[in-house]
DNA sequence: AATACATCCCTTGACAGTCTAGGTATCCCG
DNA sequence: CGGGATACCTAGACTGTCAAGGGATGTATT
């Protein structure tokens, strides 16, 4: 059961990796999400649309009204060149991150004026 | 070269596991972090002071002036027990946090509708 | 003696992102 | 008809980070 404190600045990554896959509206990015990741990971739509919204504006992504599968209507979102080299970025970045924090906490050596 | 933005919930693990080496002053917590990632992580004054400040007040470590090596007041902050908990509970939902995160970043299984 | 740099502490204000808690509408099933 | 799933959205509170300032003292350089 993972704090949802951590998420902050990952959203947006996760959200571009699953678009990554091909155009899919908001709803379903968050239930693959959570299924993906067996529900480690639980995305609240308040700060889902949000997102979905900021990044658009920033060109990451492009949307277009569709029809589900079951005839409804939904916003679907897709990757836009510029959204595709976000996720490269972010997702090397993310990757870096996770690994100086992975050295601090999992690392051996002590610090010097460990006695 | 890591996003900052990452950094947003984690920067309190950090620091209580750099304490859990033993008592240290705000200044040698940052410059210890630093130097571990290799500059990856840059801690600023200004999210570590407060950070250090929030978790007294939570309780998870406390303070003492007294003086370094090179003869300067310094707060040396120390873990408490409770904050030692903190610590392995943060540490593990990290864990679990991270290995989300992967799944959806560097996992290779395609949704079902991406054709 | 003056200057610079490193060590050590702190706070204020702006800002960004998340969550809670609401709201709307349609479809399907019992 | 009621409830749950699907699908969208926003307002307001909150939290944490950052930029940009501030001060004080020790050491090294000039």
């Amino acid at each position: 059961m993972y704090d949802r404190k951590f998420l902050q600045g990952t959203l947006d990554v996760l959200v571009l990796k699953t678009l990554s896959w091909g155009p899919m509206h908001g709803y379903g990015v968050a239930s693959w999400l959570e299924e993906r990741t067996a529900a480690a990971l639980k995305i609240e739509e308040g700060s889902l649309y949000p997102a979905l919204h900021r990044m658009e504006r920033k060109g990451w992504i492009e949307s277009e009204w569709r029809l589900t599968e079951n005839d409804r209507r939904a916003k679907f979102y897709r990757l836009t060149a510029e959204g595709r080299h976000q996720l490269e970025a972010d997702a090397s970045g993310w990757a870096a991150f996770a690994d100086a924090v992975g050295k601090v906490l999992y690392g051996t050596e002590a610090p010097a004026w460990a006695s």
